[in-house]
DNA sequence: ATGGTGGACGTTCCA
């Protein structure tokens, strides 16, 4: 099995593109944040005449979080237990939910998209901490009730783990992304049982998975590496191969992330 | 070209 994640930056207006590379990779599960749209604007469509079923999660125009699979969907489940919700509307509160789980093939799929948290002091940057821990203690408890069950996080934690996953420690200095609380929580979750396997395939420093529009930043190899695939041990004892798609960071039309892909065995 | 790009929404916010 062949799953992949991808920060697509707008489904609607990059539908051509990313089902086009689903062909091409060969890839069994997709899992989509950024999607920026409603369950209704979702284009199912052209997914569906792949042979892909999707099920898919999204309130406002900045976040959305989808899951397509050929290999079926079972068990499709939106948000995680104790997910922190930001506002007191129903919208706003539907709008957090930012995490999409499914089982495909026997696999727990977790389509993430942690909070950006805006700048260092901010009510989102205190609420990205509070739904990574949050997010820990939920995990760890799957991991520990069904170790044989595989889970994958996968997603866009925008996180920068360490200083090899950032182009220049300078330009991020004080910035979110890189702070110690957040490398804190991302380490927790891997120390509650859940590896970075797509690392082992890609070593670093100098490899990223996201780069900005701005300034040449793609060009200039200006990136950083915050989208993961996070697996517990049963997941992780099945993965025979790993790589990120810088490729589909190239030319007009692109996401402003690259798709990162791990194989399976079966 | 002197703060850059891209998307959705709506004349601005978010990443």
């Amino acid at each position: 099995m062949r799953l992949a994640t991808w920060n697509v930056n707008s489904i609607r207006a990059r539908v051509d593109r990313v089902t086009d590379w689903l062909q091409r990779a060969d890839i069994d599960v997709l899992a989509m944040q950024e999607t920026k749209c409603s369950d209704q604007q979702f284009p199912t469509m052209p997914f569906a005449a792949l042979g892909y079923d999707v099920v898919h999660c999204g309130f406002n125009q900045w976040n959305g979080v989808a899951i397509a699979s050929r290999v079926g969907i079972d068990d499709a489940q939106v948000g995680f237990d104790g997910q922190p919700t930001w506002g007191d509307t129903d919208v706003e509160a539907a709008a957090e939910a930012r995490a999409l789980g499914a089982t495909c093939a026997g696999v727990r799929v977790w389509s993430l998209y942690v909070p950006n948290g805006r700048f260092v002091g901010s009510p989102h940057y205190a609420y990205k901490l509070e739904w990574l821990a949050a997010l820990r203690e939920t995990a760890q408890r799957w991991v520990t009730d069904d170790p044989a069950l595989p889970i994958a996080m996968v997603g866009d934690w925008n996180i920068a783990p360490t200083d090899d996953d950032v182009w220049s420690v300078e330009a991020y200095r004080d910035s979110t992304h890189v702070t110690p609380p957040e490398r804190d929580a991302f380490r927790a979750i891997v120390n509650a049982g859940y590896a970075d396997v797509v690392r082992p395939f890609t070593p670093g420093p100098g490899v990223y998975t996201y780069w900005d529009y701005t300034r040449l930043a793609f060009q200039k190899r200006r990136g950083m590496r915050i989208d993961f695939i996070l697996g517990s041990p049963a997941f992780a004892d099945r993965v025979t191969h790993a790589e990120i798609d810088r490729e589909e960071r190239k030319g007009k039309g692109a996401s402003d992330h690259a798709p990162v892909v791990v194989d399976l065995s079966d």
